[in-house]
DNA sequence: GGTGAAAAGTACATGAA
DNA sequence: TTCATGTACTTTTCACC
């Protein structure tokens, strides 16, 4: 994981599209090395996929908002079967799993604040492992779309 | 927007880099076909870009945090000033602006928990718009990798 | 809008430095 | 490791359906 590899991890971040020659050029190495290395990284699950970055609002999908949920009893087996049942729901986005107040946020992206609440109502709430949560509406949304190695900090060195 | 476009945004969310001609054999069209979909979902917008997905260990980060962020004065100005500063720091993934207890949501990921500390002393509490914030350590988070258009509902036809 | 074949460009493997 | 080159494949264009 040298410079070259980061590089290519903050190129292929921002457009995972473009060719191996124009990477090659815009890092001034060979497309042979590049391809090379890019392989390496694919392999080492450095670069763990290539995906298409989707519109939400193009899919109909303009409300979006986070559940804060809390689940009991707080056993191994209710947080996985929880977690199993929300995360492939065609409603959610992503599930983290939290210390602290709440057990879980759902990140959900709907139609509409009336899909919302029919998602709390006919998905959620009908649980029985909740004893308890609420919704977030989002106003925004942005992301960090390219991810580095952390800039080393003096007291940290590797 | 139809059948066809929502097969191949949903292959292409799985896999970015598959070769026109691939997913045209896997939506039983012609490449030539294929190509020309894809190129009106890019200019549309439906498919907003390419990336690649990194792996955060591989990165060095291991510990990933949500903060939860109160900042007054409530004004646009003070909402788009802190949003402009967190979001491109390199610790930060992703920020949320939200209704409710509390006004920010904001995503981290760094290499230990000591960093984590020294993210929440160094840059962020030192923020004077902020008037209160706690942080939850990610225990797991999943994502639903392939979004789509929501089955239409009973009540809601289009 | 969809298709098929030709032309341009790209990826990939190989061998050499 | 990195690089240069040839071959096979893929993308892309265009005339036609």
């Amino acid at each position: 994981m040298d410079e070259l590899d980061s590089a290519i991890v903050r190129h292929l971040q921002r457009d995972a599209r473009q060719t191996n020659r124009d990477l090659a050029r815009a890092l001034g190495v060979a497309p042979s090395t590049c391809l090379e290395r890019v392989r390496a990284l694919r392999e080492r699950g450095v670069i763990a996929g290539y995906h298409a970055e989707i519109s939400l609002p193009a899919l109909g999908r303009h409300v979006q908002a986070l559940l804060h949920v809390q689940v009991r009893p707080l056993s191994r087996e209710v947080i996985e079967s929880f977690k199993r049942y929300v995360t492939p729901l065609p409603e959610v986005l992503s599930v983290f799993v939290v210390a602290g107040g709440d057990d879980f946020l759902v990140h959900v992206a709907v139609p509409s604040v009336d899909a919302l609440h029919a998602f709390l109502m006919d998905k959620v709430s009908k649980r029985r492992e909740i004893v308890g949560f609420r919704s977030s509406i989002i106003y925004q949304h942005s992301r960090n779309q390219v991810l580095a190695p952390l800039p080393t900090r003096p007291e940290s060195s590797p």
